[in-house]
DNA sequence: AATAGTAATGCAAATGTTTTCATAAAATCT
DNA sequence: AGATTTTATGAAAACATTTGCATTACTATT
């Protein structure tokens, strides 16, 4: 008998095989160097002959790490999380973690139910998008005490653990430089701010440097809008049908930019001639446009990459298992990318 | 004593307090309709104050499904591959599985590894990109007896279950499309193809047309450009810097299309009047690009959210755990999107 | 040569569930 | 009222590991 059938041959099966007990099998994986490497020889070829494949539920119930890392993002195919998440899979790949992944389409209380899924499966850790989140959320992290850090914005008094940039900054900076620009007549699309912690504290920082200026845009100019070029494009339109429209068009983030600029140029009108655009969030891509894109620029790979990283950190600290991490918080530097899509007036 | 210290409250702490056997707290939370209702409403109590949470490790381990289905993929961070990740993550999620994903960055002795860890996960079921992917890979699927479905590709004689279309017949009709419109200097830019049978069947199919029409480009029109805009951007812009340039582009997908198409606009050159560009794929915003790119339609979504499904369906044939499930081949049909970045010449 | 120390291994308990089987109590039938 | 079925619950085995403790066989020390 080659294999036991289907496959599915235990550590008793390796054990049987190499003629020793199960204990020195575990010893021979767990603990290499406390087993006799001809013994070790013996093990590693029963486990061949038998294409024994450990039991990670095995070693989780026994009290282990899961080896797990949860990750829950509003969406995934989006320009925005889909580079975050990548070099977050990176970095928790590297420090041998596996990735669980789920998206909750902006709805709070789905990120809630994904967390008690992920809870049931024993992640080690839990990384979350913002920190807009609901109050069931927070006490269900804070009572299981599971390491958790929060991607994407820095607040200084943040409840958990975050690595990001401060969101309002980036609002502010962008108006800033429409303003130095000589803007007065600026248009803002932005998303739903609601559940969003992003998308507010940007369209918060913009308004206020408007309203220092005095240049707060009419009711008719501050357009709500997915995020996707097609509705973006789509939202927009009518602010240059307008008769009068405006000389600037401060952006949500680069996709809509895009959606914008995409309007703009279907109604033969040039950029940055006619209207500047700004973006913000510099996605990939946004350099490479024509016009390339004026934006600020977030290091969202830079971010990711810790965001790993630190999740590791707090798992590590958290040992054993009932002992609280402390928080962290990085903050990272976002700037003023300006490129070709805003001009002067 | 309200909670056990670090929240960590097992089964039998439930049924301490609710002064039942753990038989019973089971029993409520698999087959409630078992339970007398006083009893449960005693349970459900029980774990509130407790807050407990099931552990799936625990499930898993008695023979349980785990309810995890593990992805496999080259990158995430790609328009490509983010769409269906979505469309199969929300499937799966529908169907009440937990989703762990990992990306190899087309090396295929990673995916190799990636595949292995998935299993001692003990995942229900694995979800692979294309049908390109190494023998090892092959036979621990075979061995391990794992439901398995690969995504994007269809082949009539595949090795494993696929849903997707065949990358083959969409080169072709690339290809074809611009010789209808009269082309024949005709220049191809596509990724790396080994190890990535997308891209080798799309420029199969696309050489095999040129051939027959005595269209074949020239060793210095024949590009290869990595997956993303700012590279193929770069990469083939020497294409038209030579003085006498091909009157059409025909790119391995959409991401090297908008490259190919800045590449131009940097150049004064204009699409379609001066050089048309075909792309493959039609992704999120190709259909909204002003001019909007002439591509080949692939249902990225619907490919992802099929395969979702079929997967669920493959794990559920494979009940009793060791029953080889059948294999199931889908084939999703492409079509030309004929838009403006082509013209007749 | 006896003793102490060390290296290698095995035994058995423990981990948190589910499920089969057994049992007790209640409801239904004759 | 007794027999039979149904409903509700509990006891214990099973799942695949890890690990503390015990044991054996060497090796080094006196």
């Amino acid at each position: 008998m080659l294999l036991k059938q289907g496959g599915k041959a235990d550590i008793v099966d390796v054990a049987r095989r190499a003629r020793v007990s199960i204990s020195t099998v575990s010893r021979s994986f767990n603990h290499p160097d406390l087993v006799n490497p001809a013994t070790r020889k013996k093990i590693e070829r029963a486990v061949q002959a038998l294409g024994y494949i450990r039991n990670r539920a095995a070693q989780t119930m026994h009290g282990r790490r899961s080896g797990t890392i949860g990750l829950i993002v509003p969406t995934i195919d989006n320009a925005i999380f889909a580079e975050v998440i990548q070099s977050f899979s990176d970095a928790v790949d590297h420090a041998g973690f596996t990735l669980l992944i789920a998206s909750h389409g902006f709805d709070l209380d789905r990120e809630y139910a994904v967390l008690r899924k992920f809870l049931e499966h024993r992640v080690d850790g839990v990384a979350l998008i913002g920190l807009d989140h609901s109050e069931p959320t927070f006490q269900l992290l804070d009572q299981q005490a599971v390491p958790v850090i929060s991607i994407w914005n820095y607040e200084a008094d943040s409840r958990i653990s975050c690595v990001g940039a401060k969101n309002y900054d980036a609002g502010r900076m962008a108006a800033e430089h429409l303003v130095e620009l000589g803007h007065r007549r600026i248009a803002l699309v932005f998303p739903v701010t609601i559940g969003n912690d992003r998308a507010r504290g940007r369209l918060g920082g913009a308004v206020e440097v408007l309203q220092d200026q005095g240049a707060l845009p009419p009711e008719e100019w501050t357009i709500q809008s997915p995020y996707n070029i097609a509705e973006a494009k789509e939202a927009c339109g009518a602010l240059f049908d307008l008769p009068e429209y405006p000389s600037a068009v401060l952006c949500g983030n680069d996709v809509i930019a895009q959606g914008v600029i995409y309007a703009l140029l279907k109604r033969g009108l040039k950029v940055p001639e006619d209207v500047s655009v700004m973006g913000i969030g510099d996605f990939k891509g946004s350099k490479e446009m024509e016009p390339a894109l004026t934006t600020i620029h977030f290091p969202a790979h830079e971010i990711g990459g810790l965001a790993g990283r630190e999740m590791c950190q707090l798992i590590a600290q958290s040992e054993p298992p009932n002992k609280v991490a402390s928080l962290i918080r990085t903050k990272c530097d976002i700037r003023l990318s300006a490129r070709a899509t805003c001009r002067a007036v």
